[in-house]
DNA sequence: ACAAATGTAATAAAAATAATTACAGTTAAG
DNA sequence: CTTAACTGTAATTATTTTTATTACATTTGT
């Protein structure tokens, strides 16, 4: 799930971004993306949570960016997209742990799943979302 | 897809560098990972086409490894588990043609996610599968 | 000749994602 | 003070992706 929420949450705070001063709604934010607007007042609720955005209820409602783009590194969204979980995590399925590298594999690359994580988070700490919504 | 497959990969070939020597086959490889052994061989071409095995047809067949462990390093195996895809892809994402961000996102998003993609690999070409193997 | 493998295709089942429907609550504006 | 346009969620359905299963041709050791 990772892999298209971190997609469409840049989108969505790209948006944000460009029109900063506008409470968007979720239907116009869906539709370019072009998803569904249900899907998007989910990501929302995680963006709003995470205290990034904040929402007004009722007519001419929608979302805004709490925060300036200048102090919003592209790494803050990712982690807001990978929640808990590993980028790459690991099978459901259990292994054999009457086996040698099967009762040992999952805290093993568990180790280094964390370490991608890391690696990610890094290189995108270098990246603002100022820079990134100027390329628009 | 890349996901799982990172992880059965890493798995398959841990255990091919711990008994070197020897032909696994399918039913064993899959018995560890507790998954199908169909599926199993499926990543095993992978493998072969790669060069980082061999494998045997045939009574007492089965696959080793053609690689010195000290000289594979995890963003190898990594790197055929990615295969042409990002590490983070949206699966569908047709954005909006009409938008000024839908237009472009694409091509802004793949800068970034191919970005992640050399982060990791730079991150596990500094581990070797013969650090990871002797863990076990 | 037979048993135990790989290799691969086709199909089925299960799991994960996304879309849709529905509706309660909120707010702006006439 | 009523209506329209929103958010916020829950529940359900549809779709897509992933995994498992079945099947069988081919190869090879004994």
């Amino acid at each position: 799930m990772i892999k298209t929420k971190f997609s469409i949450i840049l989108h969505i705070i790209t948006l944000l971004a460009l029109y900063k001063d506008e409470w968007l709604n979720s239907t116009l934010i869906a539709g370019s993306l072009n998803i569904n607007p249900v899907l998007v007042r989910k990501e929302l609720a995680i963006l709003k949570s995470s205290g990034l955005i904040e929402s007004k209820e009722g007519k001419n409602g929608g979302v805004k960016l709490l925060k300036d783009a200048k102090k919003i590194q592209l790494s803050e969204i990712f982690e807001i997209a990978k929640g808990s979980d590993h980028v790459l995590s690991s099978l459901k399925n259990v292994p054999n742990p009457n086996c040698r590298i099967g009762k040992q594999i999952n805290k093993n690359l568990g180790i280094v799943l964390g370490e991608i994580d890391n690696a990610i988070i890094e290189k995108l700490s270098k990246q603002s979302l100022e820079e990134f919504k100027n390329q628009f």
